[in-house]
DNA sequence: TTAACGTAGTATCGAGTCGAAACCAATATT
DNA sequence: AATATTGGTTTCGACTCGATACTACGTTAA
């Protein structure tokens, strides 16, 4: 028997934990735990479909009333904003403010990780990322979880013209930019879920 | 600019975050946060030198207070046994009882783990944990951390025959299933710490 | 058009995490 | 013998987290 799944367990639990402590090494001037870092990371890269308190919790893997606490206190910092939607006046939209989007930038939560990684040549990282989000599909598929990914490689995803898009679910227009965004209703392509005939 | 190592790092903090909560879920019968499931697991792993509160806070990425309150409800659970050392009366040994162990195989904490990554062939897993294993290793030598590994690999341990090993730091005699636990004195071979000349 | 149900989010509670700092006892250093 | 240093524990306060109950809005069906 091969335990080389277990081994490779053992290190993303162990990289995992560095992260979070990482996460509130840099969060500590502002008061911040590792979620609420983890948190407005999130918010700086979800698209419009994923920036309320649902997607968060989904992504986050806490459940609802958890987030909801955890944005309760971004909120009091002035890190997010919160608005409600007009078209469904039960969502409440989420969006960094400006304070939030300054200390991002400040705290670079993620420089601890790129130093680490300087010497993984760009394929072998390639090659740990597709093995990695392999597992993460497939864990996903077992447990009824939220996938999240870009547009590329979603079944909702349209190409309309050179440089115009579409989300199929939706139905909106999307922008380039858009397009490379996060996204809770992604599906991935031939995933076979939801596939109507 | 490539940006893969930050779609590895997402990919292996929200790994790590579902494996926390993962964690939380298997413990919930015997009323177990996913930080004592990690515990338990890391105590079934650790060699003679690293069964100890300090050896378990580095491991865990949290301060030896914080640990000392998990391994107090440990205790009171009865799931694991803590004794004096009787060379050096100020440390505390640790190890699972019977309880524990059986928690450990009832609950298998790591099975969804496992599913998950069944479709990935050995060689891709292989990659990637090397590449891991290069991360987690720059990152601890950025931050002053503590490695962790088995005998192979490790500049202390010595060969004495074929079936004879030794570890040259502590100096003890070793037999083959010690060499294969995990140690917090692991330091890498050609590493160039700790060599004098 | 209501009534029943479902969904998004908030509030509250209790057990536990977590870091910081103070503390204690045993060992090392001088 | 006096002084550090080290391994662990204790205490404190802010916060996480799941569970549960609750509010408000939407959807469905009678």
């Amino acid at each position: 028997m091969d335990k080389s799944p277990l081994v490779l367990l053992d290190l993303v639990s162990r990289l995992g934990n560095l992260m979070r402590t990482e996460g509130r090494r840099v969060g500590q001037d502002e008061q911040l735990q590792s979620v609420h870092v983890e948190a407005l990371v999130y918010l700086s890269k979800a698209n419009r479909y994923s920036n309320t308190p649902q997607a968060l919790a989904e992504y986050l893997g806490v459940t609802k009333g958890t987030a909801s606490q955890s944005l309760l206190l971004l909120d009091r910092r002035g890190l997010i904003e919160r608005y409600q939607d007009d078209l469904d006046r039960r969502v409440v939209r989420l969006r960094l403010a400006a304070t939030g989007e300054q200390f991002l930038y400040d705290a670079q939560p993620q420089l601890a990780w790129q130093h680490a990684t300087r010497n993984i040549s760009p394929n072998r990282i390639r090659n740990a990322v597709s093995a990695l989000r392999e597992t993460l599909t497939t864990f996903q598929l077992d447990n009824e979880g939220t996938a999240f990914g870009e547009c590329a490689g979603c079944q909702h995803f349209e190409r309309l013209s050179a440089r115009a898009y579409r989300c199929g679910l939706m139905g909106d227009r999307l922008s380039g930019p858009d397009t490379r965004k996060i996204c809770w209703l992604y599906e991935e392509k031939g995933s076979g879920v939801g596939e109507a005939e």
